[in-house]
Parts: structure tokens; C-alpha cells; sequence
DNA sequence: TGAAATGTTGGGGCG
DNA sequence: ACGCCCCAACATTTC
């Protein structure tokens, strides 16, 4: 019987519930080295990004320890890392996680090889979506570019049942060198903002799976019809345990599915929310492309702004445009953005400003705890128009009639602008020094007036559709 | 998962 | 009772 140690190296998957790539592991009865690299991908994400992983891994160190395991963490290039660690510890083989962007792609496609090069038996299982993006194709074999296809098509069919968590996890007989989680400083980029937005995160597997079960109990009742209204408490919130894999989106499968058969009105709504994340998934691992280039071709010669002063009061929620600033300025004290917010900002700045989609992209990257490359480039080339099942180029947001309709108290603009808000001072508290703002800076004019902002953007775009 | 302009309809005030 | 006007509400078209 083999009885070499077997690596589990962890990514976006700290999570012990519906694990496949743990429990198939779990299940050889092999001594198990769990390993969290920090590595140079990882490290190259956005400050939030960065800071909120730290907390994940922690809590999911944590997780370990209590079924008698120790998360070991090493810092460095990922097939270097593995390489050396299965030497050290005699191990014959490596399990992860599958990931689906590109970069990741590429690194474990070149760690499989590296690995298998030196000997080591190197395996990926699925775990971080619904459906293997290989698995759902059109009637003539291709991929879906429209939401609503994907949805009909994906809907109907059989999800995995969740496998159950580990009761306990037998180590090396020696353990492995691990790296100190507080040496890697993965709130650096964060400044003074970690405090601030710290209250506001929902950190690891156990708190993740109480959100669920308190969502499904209540608020998914009313999903569909209270999900847009910004100053409410309506939505799931768990991009952020998704995004780090504190939660599997199986589970939330089943959990919504449930909900729907128990005649929960806005189950169904919810579901179709969680296939918008696996279309994103799917587009970019079939279009990878989708991360950092126009997904329609035709966009490439259009006359985008490149980096703006415009755009530098957009990221700073300083346009003079209420509900866009009240939501930037929520990003950057949370971490978070409300769903239909970010729509909002987002055809604001490529829409009125003209900005170049990926200004944004990037700047959503660097604020947003719950970034994950797919969703983030999706939905930006959706507002944009230059993605799959794209908003056609004269579909422009009016902030101020989204305003009224989906904040028509004013209580989610009065959260993050008005002066005696705690939320709004948490703003001045948590930016850089260097944006001189100050709680007494006085608010600005409109960068662009609304009506002018869109006929130039409806001039700009009707010339490219020419 | 849009907005604004334009067109249509129907109820109520009023002579 | 009737026609006329106004206008809100709704529908359709256009960007």
C-alpha cells in the first residue's frame, strides 16, 4: 500500500465542506500536507484582493487545526514551492483544485508538467463551479454567448450532491517548515483601509455557510423583487466566500434549489444570479482572451479614453454624481459594491466618460474583496458592449433615474455621502492621504453633465456602429 | 438587468 | 348629453 504523503495544494477552494479534491484525497488514506502558496499570480492581485485572502486563509488554518491538520504556508513560484516541499516531505503526488482564467491556466498547466517531469504524480479535480466548462455546449457543439441559452440549458440539468467534510485530516510524521501568515503582510496595500473595512468582511466556512442558511430562511423570499434596492439588506452576499471558495456554489445550488421546490418567490432569481457567475467562468475559459482584450473584435478600434482625470474622480467618488460616488466610496470603505451599483459605475464611466473598460476593470480589481478574474472581466464587457451577450451600445444607466428607482429614499446616497453618516466619514478615514480629501472638502459639480455625457456617448458609439 | 422621445388612450373638467 | 381639451398613464419606437 502506498503510504507516501500526498500534497493538497489550496487556492480559491479553503474550504472543507463539499471538497472533492480533500475528500478524494482524504480517501486514499495517505498522510495529507495541506499547503497555501503565496505565490507570484497571487501576489500580483489587488490590494483587497490580497488583504481579505490573508483573512481567508487564516480562518481556514484554523478550520485545519481543529480536525487535527496544519495548513502549511510557503511563499515563492508555485512549482518551485511544491517541487522542494515534496521533497522535503517525501512526497509522491500533488491535488488541486481546478481553476479557469488564464493566468491560473497557465501556472498549473506548467506546474502539472514541472511536476510530473520531476516524478510527481500531479492531479486537478473539479470543485470552484456548477459544471465543467467543457461540459455544456450549444446544439452544434459550441459555447454559449448568451445568458439566457446558458441558463436554459443549464437549469435543467443534474448537480453533483455535495460530498461531506473531513472528520479529521492524518499528517506526515514530520511536519513540513511553514512561513508565518503575518510575514507575508498581505495588508500592506491596504494602508489605513484594513481597519476600516474589516468590520464589514464575512470571513471563512463557518460564517459563510450561516449566511447561506440565514438567506434561504428569509431575505431570498423577496430576492426578485427587493435584490436592486441599494440601501437594503436584500442580496446574498456571499461573492465573497465563493470568490476564496469558503463556500462550494454546489451547495448553493442545492440550498436555492430547495428554496425554489419549498415555493420560495425569488429562489429561482437567486439561482439565475449564481449561473451568472458560472457564465463568466465558462466565457473565460473558452475565451480567455476576455480578461484583458475586447471579446468583440469590432470594439478594437474604438476611441476609448485612455486613463483620465475624469476617471481619477470616478475611483476617488468624486464625480459630483451622487449615486455614482456613494457607491465607489462604498467599494472603498467595504470592499464590496452592491450589484446593481456596479452597473451603474460602470456604464457611468464607460459610458459618460468614455473610459476605457479596463480602467475600471483594474480599479474594481484593486478595491474589491470578492474579485475574481471571470466575473470582473464579464461584467465590465457587459456594460461596455464589447462582451458576450453584450448591452447594446445605446443602453446608457442615468444615475439619477436609478436613483429614484432603486434608492428612491435616498438612503443608500445618504449612507456613504452625508456628512453625519458614520459610513461616509469611514470614507475619509480609509483613503490615501495623497487624495487630499478631507470630511470638509466640499462636494463637487457634475464632472459632466448627464444629458451631455450621454449624447456624447451616444455620438461616440453610433459612429463605431456605423 | 436602459432612457428618452413619441404615440395612444381614456378619464375628468368644463363650456 | 356632448365635444373639446388637458394630461396622466401606458405603449411603442428610437437612440
Amino acid at each position: 500500500m502506498n503510504d507516501a504523503p500526498l500534497i493538497l495544494w489550496f487556492r480559491r477552494d479553503l474550504r472543507l465542506f463539499d471538497q472533492p479534491m480533500l475528500s478524494a484525497a482524504v480517501a486514499t488514506g495517505r498522510p495529507l500536507i495541506p499547503v497555501f502558496v503565496l505565490d507570484p499570480e497571487t501576489e500580483a492581485q489587488g490590494a483587497a484582493a490580497k488583504w481579505r485572502l490573508g483573512l481567508s486563509v487564516a480562518a481556514f488554518a484554523a478550520a485545519l487545526r481543529a480536525i487535527g491538520a496544519t495548513l502549511i504556508l510557503r511563499r515563492g513560484p508555485a512549482l518551485e514551492v511544491l517541487g522542494t516541499l515534496a521533497r522535503e516531505t517525501g512526497a509522491t503526488g500533488v491535488r488541486w483544485s481546478r481553476l479557469y482564467d488564464p493566468i491560473s491556466k497557465a501556472r498549473d498547466q506548467a506546474v502539472k508538467a514541472g511536476l510530473k517531469g520531476q516524478g510527481i504524480d500531479a492531479e486537478s479535480l473539479a470543485g470552484h463551479v456548477l459544471h465543467e466548462p467543457w461540459t455544456v455546449a450549444t446544439g452544434d457543439g459550441g459555447t454559449y454567448k448568451v445568458f439566457t441559452p446558458f441558463w436554459r440549458a443549464v437549469r435543467p440539468r443534474e448537480v453533483a450532491a455535495c460530498v461531506p467534510a473531513p472528520a479529521a485530516l492524518r499528517g506526515p510524521a514530520v511536519l513540513p517548515v511553514s512561513e508565518r501568515l503575518e510575514d507575508w503582510h498581505l495588508a500592506a496595500g491596504m494602508a489605513r483601509g484594513a481597519a476600516v473595512a474589516a468590520p464589514f468582511q464575512r470571513v471563512g466556512e463557518v460564517a459563510a455557510l450561516a449566511r447561506l442558511d440565514a438567506f434561504l430562511a428569509g431575505p431570498v423570499a423577496g430576492y426578485a423583487e427587493r435584490r436592486d434596492f441599494m440601501a437594503e439588506d436584500a442580496t446574498s452576499g456571499l461573492a465573497e466566500n465563493l470568490t476564496y471558495g469558503e463556500i462550494s456554489p454546489r451547495q448553493i445550488w442545492h440550498g436555492g434549489w430547495r428554496a425554489m421546490q419549498e415555493g420560495r418567490a425569488g429562489a429561482e432569481t437567486f439561482l439565475k444570479e449564481l449561473v451568472w457567475r458560472e457564465f463568466a467562468y465558462h466565457l473565460v475559459f473558452h475565451s480567455p482572451q476576455i480578461t484583458t482584450r475586447n471579446w468583440r473584435e469590432a470594439w478594437d478600434g474604438f476611441g476609448w479614453r485612455d486613463d483620465n482625470a475624469d476617471a481619477e474622480r470616478w475611483r476617488r467618488g468624486m464625480t459630483g454624481e451622487p449615486l455614482v460616488d456613494a457607491a465607489m466610496r462604498q467599494m472603498y470603505v467595504t470592499g464590496t459594491m452592491h450589484n446593481r451599483a456596479r452597473m451603474i459605475v460602470a456604464s457611468y464611466l464607460t459610458k459618460h466618460l468614455l473610459t476605457d473598460w479596463r480602467v475600471g476593470l483594474d480599479w474594481f480589481a484593486e478595491c474589491l474583496t470578492d474579485w475574481d478574474p471571470a466575473s470582473n472581466a464579464m461584467g465590465w464587457q457587459w456594460v461596455a458592449g464589447s462582451g458576450p451577450d453584450a448591452a447594446p451600445y445605446f443602453r446608457i444607466f442615468n444615475p439619477a433615474t436609478q436613483a429614484e428607482k432603486f434608492d428612491p429614499d435616498g438612503a443608500y446616497r445618504a449612507k456613504w455621502l452625508h456628512k453625519s453618516s458614520p459610513r461616509a466619514r469611514d470614507f475619509f478615514v480609509a483613503v490615501p492621504r495623497a487624495w487630499g480629501l478631507q470630511q470638509d472638502t466640499p462636494y463637487p459639480a457634475p464632472v459632466v453633465g448627464l444629458a451631455e455625457g450621454r449624447g456624447r456617448a451616444l455620438a461616440a458609439l453610433a459612429a463605431r456602429n456605423a
